[in-house]
DNA sequence: GTAGGGTTAG
């Protein structure tokens, strides 16, 4: 290459600067840019000239792309003697982008940088700012982005548009969104990303009503809107609302400028479909990944092996899972929760050995997966150690979720004693639902002693919620004990707490995804339930008949 | 330059 170089230090149609640019971002990797960078040094007086320049490039190379490095760039930084604007703003937004395992290192390291460069009485620029906010905004920096809205103020770029996103994007994720929407609407020019900022704020507070409002004020969406708009809604626990903007999507696909669905939005498709138990749904967006010639990425593929799990496919899921060519640890937890979901405990281990001979490291995700697995299969022993293991070989602390599941392990197979010891020993506060897992086991086994005591606890941290009320019901119930039901549903009655939003299940029929519940249901799907669910008793009954005869 | 994706119990 350095030949090469040389040969082309003269040629009167390229310039020194592009070629040497072209060259930079040619490289593939630390040491092929350290040749280049070799030959700067060494190369005439007219390459000195401008060697912030090349060095800027070098820099961005090496700090920015993926087959930079960040140290090689901190060293060539360290032996600028007065570096430039440039030179700093990409020093900063890589600081402030790295993904590093050490965030708050990197952000001082980000914030130090700047002190500095107003030492050396530098002043920053509109693209130093927003580096700085992202940053602030990913580690919920609060009072150091407020401080750097402050600077904004002073330096007189709070009226820049990308300031302006980027403090938008900012509020509404770390402090509160009605600070964001004050800002959006003081803003005198908005572009489509101050409107997708603010949209995605709503969404990640669950205002969803709000998001919807603005959005259908917007002059036109981009990828970026829709998309957004999709993952809100399944997130926000409306997938069936999210379905229908893929659906909108598609009917507004012949306007030439509207959005075409990518990858992000096939992925947060596949997710909806999996929360509504859409099989018809999920099997066409499958169909539509291959005839679009969109690539089938590690995240696609996980959502399909999700999607098709949850939808009942158990062996769609498996054969996805198996067909994926990379599969990181979101992918191998997720067809451990298949597994698991399906009651196949000891499949979901198989699945885990597999994914530790291949190297892939487990996660908390993981283990709530292998956890359930062992509650959906009754394997009290397996999930002992495996709680056990997680924490002393894996190092990985349990959530209080993982302590729910174990709690539900050891209640359902009447373990009480060792269930509240673990309730005691644990060294995070118990949240409803370790409470509540515990209940749910003293109800299945009718331990009305214990369940009346966590039962109370648990009204006493949520004294509306009708759940905890109605397992202290069936608790009685199963004890036999009616004169307690009655005197717990007239307390009820008495204290106005009812079961304001009716349990309800979704199904599809024929490609149509309905909503049933106790009130209100379509027709024509209660109807092919009832049926159903009497023919599957009768069949029960018959059964135990035979079985008794 | 500022905005968007997959896995987590009950």
């Amino acid at each position: 290459m350095l030949s090469f170089l040389r040969n082309m230090l003269e040629p009167p149609w390229l310039s020194f600067r592009s070629l040497i640019s072209y060259l930079i971002e040619e490289c593939k990797n630390t040491s092929q840019l350290k040749q280049i960078h070799a030959q700067i040094f060494t190369s005439s007086n007219l390459l000195q000239k401008d060697h912030h320049f090349f060095i800027s490039r070098l820099l961005f190379f090496s700090a920015l792309s993926g087959s930079g490095s960040l140290s090689y760039a901190t060293q060539i930084f360290r032996r600028i003697k007065n570096p430039n604007l440039p030179i700093y703003n990409i020093m900063i937004r890589a600081y402030a982008s790295k993904n590093s395992q050490n965030h708050d290192t990197h952000l001082c390291q980000a914030l130090m940088l700047y002190k500095h460069m107003l030492s050396n009485g530098i002043s920053p620029d509109s693209l130093t700012l927003p580096f700085l906010v992202k940053e602030c905004t990913t580690r919920r920096a609060i009072g150091t982005g407020t401080g750097i809205q402050g600077q904004s103020i002073k330096l007189g770029f709070n009226t820049d548009l990308f300031v302006q996103n980027s403090m938008i994007n900012f509020y509404s994720a770390c402090a509160s969104v009605s600070s964001a929407r004050k800002l959006f609407d003081e803003m005198l020019i908005r572009d489509i990303v101050s409107w997708n900022s603010m949209i995605i704020g709503y969404l990640r507070c669950g205002r969803l009503d709000e998001a919807l409002d603005l959005f259908r004020k917007m002059k036109r969406g981009n990828i970026i809107t829709w998309n957004s708009l999709i993952t809100g809604f399944v997130q926000g626990g409306r997938p069936k609302e999210a379905l229908e903007f893929f659906h909108e999507m598609q009917c507004l696909s012949g306007d030439i400028n509207m959005a075409k669905p990518d990858k992000i939005t096939i992925a947060s498709v596949l997710s909806a479909c999996a929360h509504l138990g859409a099989i018809d749904h999920g099997k066409w967006v499958h169909g539509y990944l291959s005839r679009s010639g969109l690539e089938c990425d590690m995240v696609i593929g996980t959502a399909l092996v999700d999607m098709y799990g949850k939808c009942g496919c158990l062996e769609r899921a498996h054969e996805v899972f198996r067909e994926m060519p990379k599969k990181d640890t979101l992918a191998w937890s997720a067809i451990i929760s298949v597994f698991a979901l399906h009651g196949y405990g000891k499949e979901a281990f198989d699945i885990f050995k597999e994914m530790e001979a291949e190297g892939v490291k487990p996660n908390h995700v993981t283990f709530v997966g292998l956890l359930s697995a062992c509650c959906h299969s009754g394997l009290v022993e397996i999930g002992r150690w495996c709680f056990d293991i997680m924490k002393r070989i894996y190092r990985i602390e349990p959530q209080v979720h993982h302590y729910a599941c174990m709690v539900d392990i050891l209640g359902r197979a009447g373990l009480f004693g060792e269930a509240e010891e673990l309730i005691r020993n644990m060294p995070i506060e118990p949240d409803v639902f370790v409470w509540g897992a515990l209940l749910g086991g003293c109800q299945m086994h009718g331990n009305v002693q214990l369940g009346e005591k966590v039962a109370q606890h648990l009204i006493d941290l949520e004294p509306l919620n009708h759940a905890f009320y109605m397992n202290l019901c069936d608790t009685y119930a199963k004890a036999g004990r009616y004169n307690d039901v009655q005197r717990i549903r007239a307390s009820m009655k008495e204290q106005g707490i009812k079961k304001e939003i009716p349990g309800c299940s979704m199904i599809e029929v024929n490609g149509i995804v309905h909503e049933f519940s106790t009130v209100g249901s379509p027709d024509v799907v209660m109807d092919e339930l009832v049926c159903l669910l009497t023919t599957l008793r009768n069949e029960m009954k018959a059964n135990i008949v035979l079985m008794k005869n």
